[in-house]
DNA sequence: AACACATTCAACCGCCATGTA
DNA sequence: CTACATGGCGGTTGAATGTGT
């Protein structure tokens, strides 16, 4: 980097029509990659982390605008309760939908409608466990499928006290250690282990049961519970693998 | 009409991973 | 091995816009 007196240069702040247009052509005329050099020389005065986002984000072709549908809320919800904040993953699965557009309507609309829906599933909860209060201690179900990220989300909320929910759990991603070969979204190395951490042992061979039951139709090839059937280990978690197809 | 407050979302920031010299 | 450049990601900010009073 070229110092403060270079960053000052650097033009910020929204993109005008004329500036995109510059953009739009340069890419199309030259190709995408290299952002400092595309900002340098097609005479735009944006960094080219700038030129590289507004590309990406508005430029790009087939870019979809305009409000989520119901399936694409849907489906960021589920996917959302499986990943986390793993927005760029997430807005993979939605053709023309990008990180940033997906991260947004996240934290505007259905985060909020999450936590709603869940304050409704709690409150039915605390009914029925007054119900079941003394005779759910061996069939009990854990429920969870939150990442490891420090965001409130839908499944399994930190925030969350085990108050309400019957058991609350992490899904925490562990460094890469696994053996197996990932193909997932192309990768071939960097599988991930994830551990689901409870804060209490619960008998063994529990099954674990999500929120939602994972929609193959919407998932693909992008993800698939291998397993929802846990081994639990003396210590207190147990392993979930994500694997390809 | 004017102001305050709330909401939305484009853009930026900092960090990390990867590639290359 | 190290240093640097680049790209990608998630979190955050703040201007624009909407809504209520």
């Amino acid at each position: 980097m070229q110092n403060k007196e270079a960053k000052t240069l650097v033009k910020r702040g929204l993109w005008k029509p004329a500036e995109d247009l510059i953009l739009k052509n340069y890419v199309e005329a030259h190709g995408e990659g290299n952002w400092a050099l595309v900002s340098a020389r097609s005479g735009l005065m944006r960094g080219g982390k700038s030129c590289r986002l507004r590309w990406k984000n508005y430029l790009r072709p087939n870019i979809k605008r305009g409000r989520m549908s119901e399936e694409e809320e849907d489906l960021i919800i589920r996917m959302h309760k499986l990943l986390g904040n793993r927005w760029s993953l997430i807005a993979g699965r939605l053709p023309g939908r990008t990180d940033n557009e997906v991260k947004n309507h996240w934290n505007t609309h259905l985060n909020k409608k999450c936590h709603l829906g869940k304050r409704k599933a709690m409150e039915s909860n605390q009914h029925q466990n007054h119900h079941n209060e003394n005779d759910n201690d061996k069939s009990q179900k854990l429920r969870g499928g939150s990442c490891n990220n420090s965001q409130p989300t839908c499944g399994a909320n930190p925030e969350s006290t085990s108050e309400g929910l019957d058991v609350v759990m992490n899904i925490v991603e562990k460094e890469e250690s696994s053996t197996v070969t990932n193909n997932w979204m192309g990768d071939t190395k960097s599988f991930i282990d994830y551990v689901i951490e409870t804060p209490l042992v619960p008998p063994n061979n529990t099954t674990f049961v999500f929120d939602d039951e994972l929609d193959v139709a919407y998932l693909d090839s992008f993800v698939l519970f291998e397993t929802f059937e846990c081994d639990i280990r003396e210590e207190t978690y147990s392993q979930v693998e994500f694997s390809p197809w």
